[in-house]
RNA sequence: GGCCCCGUCGCCAAGUGGUAAGGCAGAGGUCUGCAAAACCUUUAUCACCAGUUCGAAUCUGGUCGGGGCCUCCA
């Protein structure tokens, strides 16, 4: 079977065909570069970087554009607010983002263009515009003219006469239209700005991704990515502004990501539930943000919880406790030449499910069937004398390992990644390593003298604490219940 | 008001025409001095109503409930 995908722009899931056979090019909207990350860009980031692997997994040479905003109103104010220079603040956050998304474990795109890169491109489309008819300079700013694209709106489906009637005008702004949108924005005094042919200025919010795109990407390419917030307006009038200067159609698919509740609730900053990237991993491990992203579909909202995170990380070490527990099953029986179908098959249902429309909450349930066969397998009598099983065992855990990869989970040592869990878990608790050593101590000493009822009330007294005692044939270890 | 989405087992969550994946939690069992992990068995007819169909969680209409966008936002 092959790659479908679900686009806003039909409202259906089509048959994936790029427009150059074996190649994609893929747009993604990124941040604005003023302040840190919060859990949705996690999620619009996470979801697309797995969007790029699959792509790549799947065969295809993908070029990835993720760009930076780095002029904007709002970094203006921000920089103001703190006294500084905005080119200051949008490299310090640029910074942050790039420290966000690597302990988030993202590969790099292919491009990370950012907007004042590109203001060459910008006035030149803008021109382009103005020649055409499309935009029209007023005041030294530079207006897109709505109306004379045919095909405004038609990616938010909404109607043009019904949000004029509601549509508010900036004082300042001289507008033939309500709806028209800035391309251009003549500077104020002390704001950041460059020579245009309509005087210092600025470029407006949307402009920067039409450049971006089109200089790296081309007049037409495969996939643009974002939030479902950035329909409307911002492409929208991506679509406006490409369309209308190239003539081309912009984008063959349009993908766009659910959002992040928290609680229940929408995340906003009034509500005063949102969390930054770099406040959860104190809490909670990357890789668990991760799988917690991925168990849901991604068009789908999600709710961030601690119950949830919670679930996740439980999920997680499932994976984590079978792949060290077949490691150690494994390990020093000799490699013979049975061979084993396991891997394969493993692996076709996982394609199966992320083609279609990068279903990963389906592709984990096969991965978790896949640990279930594992343990299964490594728990049979006699397993290490067993060729066949030690070959099948070999071959799941090699290509969960693999599959995982794409998913971008499971690259931590199991041991270490379960250790680290069990540690950050206590650190939460009322009791030391020292107190849980010294107690199986003493419980090893009772056991040694048969002495099971001091053994058991050792048993209960950390369980009432938080711990759980493992007992097995190497000794006794501990864990968090 | 306009546009759009959702309502699946206690919880999370797949599934868009052929008789409900997976995880967590629960119950019983194997193993264990006890316990844990692991494994085995077990737990839903899909908000409601009416239609279309040989057949619907999946399509249509309606009802109820929840949410989103329409202003900056991933």
């Amino acid at each position: 079977m092959s790659l479908r995908v679900y686009n806003t722009m039909s409202g259906k899931k089509e048959e994936f065909q790029p427009l150059v056979p074996g190649k994609v090019g893929m747009y993604v909207c990124g941040v604005t570069v003023y302040d840190y990350c919060h859990i949705g860009h996690a999620r619009a980031n996470i979801v697309f970087d797995i969007i790029f692997r699959y792509l790549q997994f799947a065969g295809y040479e993908t070029t990835y554009v993720r760009n930076y905003t780095d002029v904007d109103d709002k970094i203006i104010n921000r920089a103001n607010e703190r006294g500084i220079d905005s080119k200051e603040l949008a490299e310090e956050f640029i910074r942050a983002f790039d420290e966000d998304m690597a302990a988030l474990g993202l590969v790099k795109p292919t491009h990370e263009p950012r907007a004042t890169e590109y203001i060459e491109q910008i006035i030149a489309i803008s021109q382009k515009l103005i020649d055409k008819g499309m935009a029209y300079e007023s005041a030294g700013d530079v207006y897109y003219r709505v109306d004379k694209f045919d095909g405004y709106l038609k990616l938010s489906k909404r109607n043009l006469e019904e949000m004029q009637a509601g549509a508010r005008i900036t004082p300042g702004e001289q507008k033939e239209n309500p709806m028209d949108f800035a391309l251009w924005k003549a500077a104020k005094p002390g704001e950041p700005n460059w020579k245009s042919p309509w005087g210092a200025g600025r470029p407006g919010w949307h402009i920067e991704c039409s450049a971006m795109s089109s200089s790296l990407l081309g007049d037409s390419f495969d996939i643009h990515g974002g939030g479902r917030d950035l329909i409307f307006p911002h492409h929208e009038n991506e679509i406006a502004q490409s369309e209308g200067a190239s003539g081309k159609p912009f984008v063959k698919y349009w993908l766009h990501n659910g959002f992040v509740n928290v609680n229940q609730e929408k995340m906003s900053k009034s509500l005063g539930n949102f969390f930054t990237i770099r406040d959860i991993l104190k809490t909670y491990d990357p890789e668990v943000v991760r799988f917690f992203i991925l168990t849901s579909h991604y068009r789908s909202p999600i709710d961030f919880s601690d119950q949830n995170l919670i679930e996740a990380q439980a999920g997680l070490s499932r994976f984590y406790e079978a792949l060290l527990a077949a490691d150690q099953a494994v390990e020093g029986v000799a490699e013979a030449d049975a061979s084993s179908e396991e891997g394969a098959k493993l692996e076709e249902k996982f394609r199966e499910a992320m083609d279609d429309d990068f279903n990963t909450a389906l592709a984990i349930a096969h991965l978790f069937e896949g640990v279930r066969t594992m343990n299964r397998l490594v728990a049979t009598k006699k397993f290490r004398k067993k060729a066949d099983l030690v070959a099948q065992v070999r071959d799941l855990r090699v290509t969960i390992l693999k599959l995982g990869e794409v998913l971008g989970i499971y690259h931590s040592d199991p041991a270490s990644w379960l250790e680290k869990v069990k540690l950050a878990g206590l650190a939460r608790l009322d009791i030391s390593r020292e107190e849980i050593e010294e107690l199986i101590a003493q419980r090893k000493q009772a056991r040694a003298e048969k002495d099971f009822t001091r053994s058991d009330e050792i048993r209960d007294l950390l369980a009432a604490r938080g711990i759980e005692l493992l007992d097995s044939p190497a000794g006794t270890t501990w864990k968090l219940k």
